[in-house]
DNA sequence: TTGCGTGAATGAAAGCTTTCAATTCAAGCT
DNA sequence: AGCTTGAATTGAAAGCTTTCATTCACGCAA
């Protein structure tokens, strides 16, 4: 299509005052602008990113990574991301990792050669992203990590409050009165994950109750890992008398095995998930959940970018979002659930 | 970072030389080639997309643009199509519109400038998008249009069979003995929500049925519209037997509504969807779809894309594929259902 | 020995924009 | 009228790569 070139030469100025019309980056007077403008409007001329951003060394791109488009508690945190970003002139490149190491590894590599102006990271493995993050920011991009950080980050971050939201879900089973509590995190080497556990832990602790080791089962952060760890504590005897899930996907998975197995939820067994999904409250029972602001830490992510490629030097911020409680109907306390079966 | 330059200026070579080592467009004896390639790893060089897209007028981006990221049909289709771009060296970047005409144009016009190799599009406005797609075809770039299509659009595209998967549907719940029977539709200018009421209406009109036309009600493809529209129905008398949901996401909405007014599912009232989403069948109760393959829309609308890149200049792709019908416990003979209510 | 052909390597141009130093211009002042 | 000043405009370089026309070197045939 029509480049600059074309433009001055309509126009009748040099390349330079067409670069200055489109940038405002010098005074030029109206009538030349206006001829311009008038230029560019008739030939639809949009200037080259490419060449733009090849000259500026530095493009209008935010790169957004993040580890599976198919679980929709990312979709959240993309939207509120964008949301910011697109209304700051910023475009979102999405990349879904898979949570594939390699995978992961490439998009890095590959998008910092497109200059993008910051990025957005939900880390799925974490070896190279802080040497990664390095070349970022040495090449002018900002950096911010998002749900989960590699051990070490020191660099801006948004979360939500895992620990404290695991702890409080804990509570809230223990008040139920059960004693069997089993825990299906996520991958363990993802703070998420881990900070969950530890909430979920702290809380059994408080009460003096015993963990048994085989109650605390790993899996990946979606519906297959659920459902299989799931069938195994399903098994175990004495069977946990209530599921606390890593995230929601997981408690989906779980769903399903209780559906397989022939287990009644809540009247077998409880179940709560984290995350608060919105289907959660669609599932059969009602999914309880603690739930966790994706959105709102999509916009924060790209709000923090926003301001750091925008000439924010100050010290790395650490936003922390609260979490919530949403009590539905898969938890119940385990006396009445035992009085119900007996009725039968 | 490191540029070619520097590359040429370590290994001994010229520009040329390294350019030829990189993107074997010409023989370099083994000698030089090592030398080069020592040289960039050493110095973990990454060619600059932006200049080899600037002097390729080419890049290996693939633009995809969607809807709605938090209907999870979408990200289906986005993974499949990431997954064989990403297989064959092009990267997808993800540009959200929310149903915003204006959000739409800028993406379209913005992301041209960066002169991807293809673009694939899940319109949600049409009046620009034919003009547009002239305008990528001139720039080199190659276009398919995805689940809906402009009304003449005469390029690539990949489809599911709407009209006969809603026909499929229709005619299951007329042998349930339906015969009140509603539909919420999509957004009427979308040709995917209009072939699926042309499917409905067949199978009604085959079978001599009246169709009351205030038992057709119009939505946006989410939770919310089916909500609303559903609160609608209910209260129409006679009330219908069942709701047609034009998507899996009114069709949840429908449930709320549902659960809002006290109307028992499948007792009360039938439901079925379209899409089977992963969801349906853990809702409550579980939901009968029609299941569309959305990943493998999404793989075969990238597939076509790269062929048409290496060269394939063959007549416009048209591919339907085919739905299935997935029967689960949301839909109940209205007679069964009205023999339960009289045992209460 | 000369000339030719082939394969390997080089150098320069081109792609489109931004930016900065330099130039032009008009106006204001003495 | 001549000079200064500041603003408006221009021209050229730079950013990094690919590509193509050239050059170079070497072996072989005449």
């Amino acid at each position: 299509m029509a480049n600059m070139k074309e433009i001055a030469r309509i126009a009748g100025v040099s390349l330079g005052t067409v670069s200055h019309v489109l940038n405002g980056s010098a005074t030029v007077r109206e009538p030349l602008r206006k001829r311009v403008m008038d230029a560019v409007n008739s030939l639809g001329y949009q200037p080259s990113q490419l060449a733009r951003g090849l000259r500026r060394d530095k493009t209008n791109m935010i790169g957004m990574i993040i580890p599976d488009v198919t679980n929709p508690f990312f979709p959240a945190v993309v939207r509120g991301a964008e949301d910011v970003a697109f209304a700051n002139g910023y475009r979102l490149v999405l990349c879904n990792t898979d949570n594939d190491h390699a995978k992961e590894i490439a998009h890095l590599n590959e998008l910092r050669t497109y200059l993008p102006s910051g990025l957005i990271v939900i880390p799925s493995s974490f070896s190279d992203l802080t040497v990664q993050a390095e070349y970022y920011r040495k090449s002018g991009a900002a950096v911010v990590c998002v749900d989960r950080l590699p051990k070490d980050w020191d660099g801006d971050s948004v979360t939500a409050d895992n620990e404290h939201g695991a702890y409080e879900a804990t509570n809230y089973l223990l008040r139920q009165g059960h004693q069997q509590l089993a825990i299906i995190t996520g991958p363990r080497h993802l703070t998420n994950a881990q900070q969950r556990l530890k909430g979920f832990k702290r809380a059994l602790q408080e009460k003096k109750l015993h963990i048994n080791p085989e109650y605390i089962q790993e899996a990946s952060f979606d519906r297959h890992g659920g459902y299989a760890k799931t069938l195994l504590l399903l098994n175990m005897i004495p069977r946990p008398t209530v599921i606390f899930a890593g995230n929601d996907m997981i408690a989906f998975g779980a769903l399903l095995a209780f559906r397989q197995a022939g287990v009644r939820c809540p009247e077998d067994i409880s179940l709560i998930g984290f995350d608060d999904l919105d289907l959660a409250e669609m599932t059969s029972p009602p999914l309880s959940s603690v739930s966790q602001p994706g959105y709102q830490m999509g916009t924060t992510a790209a709000s923090i970018l926003v301001e750091r490629v925008r000439g924010d030097h100050g010290p790395a911020k650490h936003v922390v979002l609260k979490t919530a409680l949403k009590v539905r109907d898969s938890v119940i306390s385990p006396n009445r659930a035992t009085s119900k079966k007996q009725r039968k």
